[in-house]
DNA sequence: TCTGGGATGTTATATTGTAACGTTGTTGGC
DNA sequence: GCCAACAACGTTACAATATAACATCCCAGA
């Protein structure tokens, strides 16, 4: 999900968004592919691979691992979604034209998952590859702990 | 590894460190787990826990998936090793005292691995979880690219 | 010596992800 | 329109990663 009002509405942003993309970049943007992109934007944080295909049995009966699997690799390859390794869980992008890289803070209560995507880290990130004559061509930073919501709920 | 002139210098090193550290904690720093780890420092890079578990098994025939990753469990509990989430692999920790949280830089054409655990970063990462009035408790920062070796190597 | 709890053994199973190959469907050149 | 090429998808099988559950062992401390 990632910080919303309306949900629905920002389900639907991101399927156009991603539609639009698609079309500009000549690629096809199958059933298939808006189906598991939905599903996506429409659990409120990290879907699971076989969760997602639980669900698209419902309507797809005879969708298997792979029907998914190459969805997830198409929506990652073209940004419109991230995985989060440390959960092998996979969610949606609220920027996929800004940036490849993504940081995440997720919350260990509410499995919320917010996407911060500041300079600064980057910048902080860059210097030390530099430092380290390294060329960075992907990072994955991935915050674990308590939001502000679980936290106040708990005092 | 992790930079090193000796490698086997450094395995010892590394083990020795260990024994200190769990005699002061009162830890039982078993056979079993003293053999994991150093099975995980014997190799150049992140390790998988079903290539340990057969290089266990030549000595200890009887060995399951269980016996691996509960000394995994272990030796991540009490910060000897690290688990690289993106790689599904481990990799000894060159300074079990020192911090949780450890940054790596990983090559994706040797494999390379090395913990660049800068304080800047740690700083940047700080002032943004700040900001997202997140309370951090766990990072994981896996930064992919090509080592110096590698680039000199292909030109 | 007894005993409680941690470590390990053992079996089974859950979860996550890919390989390989066949079929379908679209698209662009002829 | 026809056909070749290629991408997407269907299908089967399997590989790779990880955990649950319960039994047994073993040692430190009462
Ligand atoms: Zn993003
Ligand atoms: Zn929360
Ligand atoms: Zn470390
Ligand atoms: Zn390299």
């Amino acid at each position: 999900m990632i910080q919303c009002e309306d949900h629905e509405e920002c389900i639907l942003t991101a399927i156009e968004m991603a539609d639009r993309i698609c079309s500009q970049k000549q690629l096809k943007f199958t059933d298939l592919r808006k189906e598991i992109l939905r599903m996506i934007w429409e659990g409120h944080g990290p879907q699971k691979a076989y969760d997602l295909l639980n669900k698209l049995q419902q309507t797809n009966p005879s969708a298997k691992p792979a029907t998914v699997y190459r969805a997830l690799d198409f929506l990652i390859g073209n940004g419109f979604i991230h995985k989060v390794a440390s959960l092998n869980a996979f969610v949606g992008c609220s920027h996929p034209l800004k940036h490849q890289e993504c940081y995440f803070l997720i919350c260990d209560d509410c499995k919320n998952i917010s996407e911060c995507c500041d300079a600064n880290i980057t910048a902080a990130i860059q210097t030390t590859t530099i430092e380290n004559q390294f060329v960075a061509k992907n990072t994955t930073l991935e915050i674990f702990g308590h939001c502000n919501e679980c936290l106040n709920r708990s005092e």
